[in-house]
Order: C-alpha cells, then structure tokens, then sequence
DNA sequence: TATACACTGAACCATATGGTTCAGTATGAA
DNA sequence: TTCATACTGAACCATATGGTTCAGTGTATA
C-alpha cells in the first residue's frame, strides 16, 4: 500500500491538459494581456476566458492584477520548475526500463495473446 | 484568431494530473504490474485500477498485453519527450519574460488595486 | 469436474469541466 | 450625466472523471 499526494503537480498537469489553456501560456509568453483581449484571440465569451484563467491561475501559472476596469494576465513567477523535474526524472525512469535486459529479451521472444 | 490542437499532449497531461496514476507510473518504473497487484498497491477496486490503466494507456503512457487470465502493465515505448519537449520550451518562455526589463520596471513602481 | 482467480462491462453516483447566456457592477470617456 | 467597456457571478447544460457495486466471462488449479 502507497501514499501519493502533491496537489501543485495534480492542479498544474490538468491545467495543462488543455488545448486553449496551453495557447493562453504561449500568448502570456509574448506579453501581458487582458481577458477581453484573450477572448478575441481565442474566439470565446468572456465568461469562459475568465475561467480558462482561473484554471491557470489556481495552478500558479499565472498571475493576473486588475487596474481600473481591465484584469491583466501574466505568467507567474512560479513557473514550470517542478513540473519539469517531475516529467525528466520519469523520462528517465522510461529509458532505463527499455534499456534494461529482460526487456530485449521479451522483445525477442515475444509471442501470446494481447487484445 | 489563433488555433490550438493536438490531442497527444491533451491525453498525457489530463492523465498525468491525477496522483495514483502518476504513482502508478512511478511503479511501472520499478517493474511490469498487473491490475491486480496495481489495484492491492493503491487501496483501489480491480475496476478502479483498470480504469486508470486504461487512461494511461490512451495517453500511450503505458502499454498492456493479456496472458492467461492477467493482464500486465508495462511503460509505453512512447515515453515523455513530447510533453518534456512542450514543458521546457515554455519554461524557458517563463524565465524570458522574467528577464524582460518591462518586468523589473513593473516590478519596482508595483501599485493599483488587485483582487 | 468444481472452485477460485483475474479480469471485464454495465450501471450508478457525486463532482468537475468547458462552455454558454443573462443580468449585473464598476470604471473610463465624452 | 450618460454611455460604452471590461469584467463578474449565477445559472444552466452536456459530457467527463474517479470511484463504487454487481454480475458476468474466461482461465488455472485441485
């Protein structure tokens, strides 16, 4: 039996698992903006953008301040550091369990039903 | 107007966002599992477990063959270079806008209202 | 042959997601 | 003051998720 925890890792993947929410990171990437200005490029009522936003922003992707009447949206400081150390550590976990002999070995040998 | 798909990346973070499933990378890693001994390790239901397995599996995470009566769990060939690939860019996309000069000006002169 | 084991599928449940519309509120500009 | 802009919140909708139970099916084993 195993514990397994860590709710920044769950709440960032699943932000990331989006189409729009990774474009939104890509855009941020080329400057701040708004959510109305957001919407348009992405073709969606502002409610919705709002959302996408708070999907990102509850990951800690992203940070958003509003002034006067418009929320401005940026990446936030916290970044994809943990994120990648997860990803490469299991990258390599990946490598070693192909590289590994019993593996070559049932690649060979390699017969009986699948479905 | 810009558009955004690729479905890969959406599968692999959708199912990597979720912590027994990450576990259950984590211990694919240390060896080929069937449902059962999946299901025993995580406190979970063998339908629960299958369900999980079959999420990873259509993310091409992990790869299952039927022998017999047990089906064993194994690491997809297909591993995480794409995501590695889609984090890193993008992290190095963080760290850019962190450098930026327009950021450290902001920074220095931070006031007006947030929420 | 009888029994246990490993999985499978259908059905159900509560909650979350990704989107919408509609009706506000607050702010900036004329 | 009036009007448009930018957002916000509630409500709704269809579908997905993460889990369960229950009733099978197929395969080993005694």
């Amino acid at each position: 039996m195993v514990q397994y925890e860590s709710p920044p890792l769950d709440l960032s993947f699943a932000a990331l698992s989006d189409a729009t929410r990774r474009g939104i990171i890509d855009q941020l990437g080329r400057g701040d903006a708004s959510i109305t200005s957001l919407a348009d490029k992405f073709q969606m009522t502002l409610t919705g953008m709002k959302k996408h936003v708070q999907v990102l922003e509850r990951a800690g992707l992203v940070v958003t301040q509003k002034v006067g009447r418009v929320r401005t949206c940026k990446l936030g400081k916290r970044g994809l550091k943990a994120e990648a150390e997860w990803i490469e550590a299991h990258r390599r976990l990946f490598e070693a369990r192909f590289e590994a002999l019993d593996e070559i070995i049932s690649e060979m040998k390699q017969e009986g039903s699948d479905d």
